[in-house]
RNA sequence: UGUCGGGUCGUCUAAUGGCAGGACAGCGCCCUUUGGAGGCGUAUGUAGAGGUUCGACUCCUCUCCCGACAGCCA
């Protein structure tokens, strides 16, 4: 997709501010993350998005932390995230920027409003202000502090801050109107007592400011143009509007967008974190998780994910984004990248017992048909090699074109075989495959073009590198795992095969030396990466990203009643 | 029975008064030394009812459905 093509009802509402000259022409995004998780792919959105628009536009992009709640934010949270926006491809301006810097202007601005009779210190406790505040459909009530006069608000502002009271004795309210339709504008909170070490700023503040009273600030400070959501936001937008209009103030746009919602995937936080904590994944980074860290580990490309971003797009309407589309995308951006390789999982040893002893053969072959700059690689190929269990039926299934008594196939980069018999245990599990090979077919001569129905993959026994391989799947079985039984919650719909491990795989001799990170077409299988943090050399750990489209599976699965 | 927002193929998303298009998923065929990739084709959609108009996904009215909001979270 070409940048000159995006476009949804944001950039439409820029191109419209840039028209009338809103903003003095000027373009200012930001991503205002809290530090209290770890970024998942809804994250990777709101950083496509608004990194996007800055690039496209000319524009700057903000990094800002909105860290306001000391009891729920940590410095590795930030360490992480600010990892994750880098990879994601977001760059922004000059420093990474916090709201706790503000906290001291804030506080100068909610003296202001105290000082216009716009906001007072109330009493109240959490249960009484929820019960002041009324219902959905009913008014609230007063509180009764509401009309303190502005010397008494400022001295017990000024008392609060200076750690006179104990947690949760007052809070700062704006005053605005108790019988508003919108709930938010219910003489909201501006500032609550938590005596509590924050990350940044140590024991300095006791009170910390509520996202609705900070976050029009922050943008404000910084410049901002353009201050773009997430849905759930929009009943704020009046409350966002009436801080930056009393204080009076430069005021940016708030604009709402449809967060991310993908099938057989959780994105919430709270979730996420459940899943972390309670040890149902190996942590953050879990190749499993949606993180973009673990997109990362799994061995996603940060291009893919601009890519799905791209396709899925931006809409204010609520909508569930098919997970296919993020495995199309990964898969088209290796196919075209990602060198090929051959990787046995499953193996089972092939005798071709017309084939010298000790003979060895180094085979040319394509290390990606998609890019010919990627060149060629050798392959030795010997009398005994391994190929897939799956590849060879002793009593095949209609359509199979496989390995089968009697039957041939080509070794790609290889000879023809033909299997001649089959060896096996007391216990009927088969031991060897015993085959002959055609020596006119081998790969580039006259012969080879010689049509069989099929070509496996296959690794030559002696040479072949031991690894482990891990094949993930989907973390949950349910298209949405909240779906759960009565009194069950999304644990229930874990996919207990979401992992595999597999310890005695085969690999050619090239794999042995992958380094962390680097992927690869398995072939006939999928795209692998070597892990970055336990794959060592000479004995690799791939994990599997994503499974190449297999249509047999498709067929096979068909052929089941 | 409050306020705000939203409803276009199975899933996303275009068309902003002028041929309902694209992508993914599906299906079929071709091609193929990866049952991959690629190529070609095919089916499926404007929530409903009225109205305005030469013409409505688009504008108006009503109805229906879905979502968010009653944290001292963000």
């Amino acid at each position: 997709m070409s940048e000159q093509e995006k476009s949804d009802f944001i950039r439409e509402i820029i191109n419209e501010d840039l028209k009338t000259n809103k903003f003095n022409g000027r373009v200012h995004t930001r991503f205002p993350p809290e530090p209290n998780g770890y970024l998942h792919i809804g994250h990777a959105k709101s950083i496509n998005l608004n990194y996007g628009i800055a690039q496209e536009y000319g524009g700057k992009f903000n990094l800002r932390f909105d860290d306001t709640n000391p009891e729920k934010e940590e410095q590795e949270y930030v360490d992480s995230i600010i990892e994750d926006v880098k990879w994601i491809g977001g760059k922004f301006e000059e420093k990474i920027l916090f709201a706790s810097d503000y906290f001291e202007t804030m506080y100068e601005y909610a003296v202001r409003l105290i000082t216009k009779g716009k906001a007072y210190v109330c009493d109240l406790s959490g249960d009484q202000i929820r019960e002041y505040r009324g219902t959905l459909t009913e008014p609230g009530k007063e509180s009764p502090y509401r009309n303190r006069t502005v010397e008494e608000n400022l001295d017990l502002f000024q008392r609060m801050r200076s750690g006179e009271f104990a947690n949760g004795l007052k809070t700062l309210r704006a005053k605005i109107d108790m019988a508003s339709p919108n709930i938010n504008l219910r003489d909201p909170i501006m500032y609550r007592i938590i005596h509590e070490e924050h990350h940044r700023q140590g024991k300095q503040w006791c009170i910390y400011p509520t996202y609705d009273w900070a976050h029009g600030i922050e943008d404000s400070l910084e410049g901002i143009t353009h201050s773009i959501c997430t849905l759930e936001f929009e009943n704020h937008r009046p409350l966002y509007d009436w801080f930056l209009e009393e204080l009076e103030v430069y005021h940016p746009r708030q604009i709402e967008f449809a967060r991310l919602n993908l099938s057989y995937t959780v994105l919430s936080k709270r979730k996420l974190l459940k899943l972390v904590s309670e040890k149902h994944v190996a942590g953050w980074d879990d190749p499993r998780m949606p993180t973009i860290a673990g997109y990362r580990r799994r061995g996603y490309t940060p291009e893919a994910i601009k890519n799905f971003c791209d396709i899925i797009s931006v809409a204010k309407r609520d909508s569930v984004i098919d997970v296919a589309l993020m495995e199309f995308s990964i898969r088209e951006d290796l196919n075209k990248r990602a060198r090929r390789a051959m990787a046995v999982l499953h193996p089972v040893k092939v005798v071709i017992t017309n084939y010298p002893e000790n003979k060895t053969e180094e085979l040319s072959a394509v290390n990606n048909p998609e890019d010919e700059a990627a060149g060629t690689r050798m392959l030795p190929f010997s009398r005994e090699i391994f190929i897939e269990q799956d590849d060879f039926r002793e009593v095949p299934p209609p359509k199979y074109f496989r390995l089968s008594p009697g039957k041939e196939v080509r070794l790609r980069y290889a000879y023809i075989i033909k299997c001649e018999k089959v060896i096996k245990d007391e216990a009927g599990n088969i031991l060897e495959i015993h085959c002959t090979y055609d020596a006119e077919t081998k790969s580039g001569m006259a012969n080879a073009g010689r049509k069989v129905k099929a070509t496996i993959h296959w690794v030559s026994a002696p040479h072949a590198v031991n690894a482990e391989v891990r094949l993930y799947d989907r973390l949950f079985l349910k298209e949405n795992p909240d779906e759960a039984e009565e009194g069950k919650d999304f644990l229930s719909n874990l996919n207990p095969h979401s992992l595999e491990v597999l310890n005695s795989c085969k690999v050619e001799p090239m794999l042995g030396s992958a380094k962390a990170g680097e992927r690869f077409q398995f072939e006939r299988l999928g795209y692998f990466c070597a892990d970055a943090k336990e794959t060592k050399e000479g004995a690799p750990v791939f994990n599997r990203i994503v499974t190449l489209k297999d249509s047999w599976a498709k067929i096979e699965q068909k052929e089941k009643p």
